[in-house]
DNA sequence: ACCCAGGGTCATA
DNA sequence: TATGACCATGGG
């Protein structure tokens, strides 16, 4: 594994200047990004904005109308988002969290490594679930590791792609240091690279910043012609 | 008709 | 600890 402070946040600057601003998490309450969390697992982002659709006009996309769902109800209205039952009981496990740890205002007094352990600790929240929640819910400085990451350091030759969850997320806060806004921009812009730009372009063969893909963009490419 | 997507859990060896 | 089955829809 190589991953340099310097390597990535040159991929940063490279992708914010295509891409520009992502404005992450695309959601309209703090609550629909822990709901947003849990039903992208897994799945296309299209269908889990047809499931969030109907909770709102549902009107229940709040603590309290979600809890007094019963679970089958809470599937049928998810049911868009795929793996609906699945999703039914993980939703109303972090429902149930939240509520006992008397709110999000409970869980805000946690540092950060224990707030991962409690998110953790909830069935249906795995580490990228729990890392979506601690930075684009609670602002903590966490980076969030996907399969588009993973995609596209491996093209860039950074990893091999089997690595730990934790021994990437760790070597990447270590190397780009505890910046909230940067790991929030970043995790945003390598989702936009994977599902926009290189996922849609047929020419392109994993990954289109990577100097050997016949797909990349136009000749300014610094991520390419910075490592000759 | 086939393929896969912004994962996670559980059973098995 | 490591691998595989399983969960399920909608869009290409």
């Amino acid at each position: 594994m190589r991953l340099g402070g310097e390597a990535i946040r040159r991929a940063f600057l490279d992708m914010r200047s295509r891409y520009g601003p992502q404005s992450w998490w695309p959601a309209e309450t703090r609550l629909e990004v822990l709901v947003g969390a849990v039903l992208t697992q897994g799945t296309r982002w299209r269908n889990v904005e047809l499931a969030i659709s109907r909770l709102r006009a549902a009107d229940v996309m709040s603590l309290d109308g979600l809890m007094a769902l019963p679970l089958d109800c809470l599937a049928e209205l998810i049911r868009p988002s795929g793996y609906f039952n699945v999703k039914a009981r993980r939703l109303a496990n972090l429902c149930k969290f939240i509520q006992q740890r008397n709110g999000e205002a409970g869980l805000e007094a946690l540092d950060t490594p224990a707030l991962r352990r409690a998110l953790l600790s909830v069935n249906g929240i795995g580490p990228e679930t729990a890392d979506d929640i601690l930075l684009y819910a609670f602002e903590r400085p966490v980076f969030v590791v996907d399969n588009y990451t993973r995609r596209l350091f491996r093209r860039l030759g950074w990893i091999v792609g089997d690595e730990p969850y934790d021994d990437l997320r760790g070597a990447v806060e270590l190397a780009v240091g505890g910046d909230t806004a940067l790991f929030n921009e970043l995790h945003a812009l390598v989702v936009f690279h994977g599902k926009h730009v290189c996922r849609p372009n047929p020419r392109c063969q994993g990954c289109c910043l990577a100097s050997r893909c016949p797909g990349r963009g136009d000749g300014r490419n610094s991520l390419s012609s910075g490592r000759t």
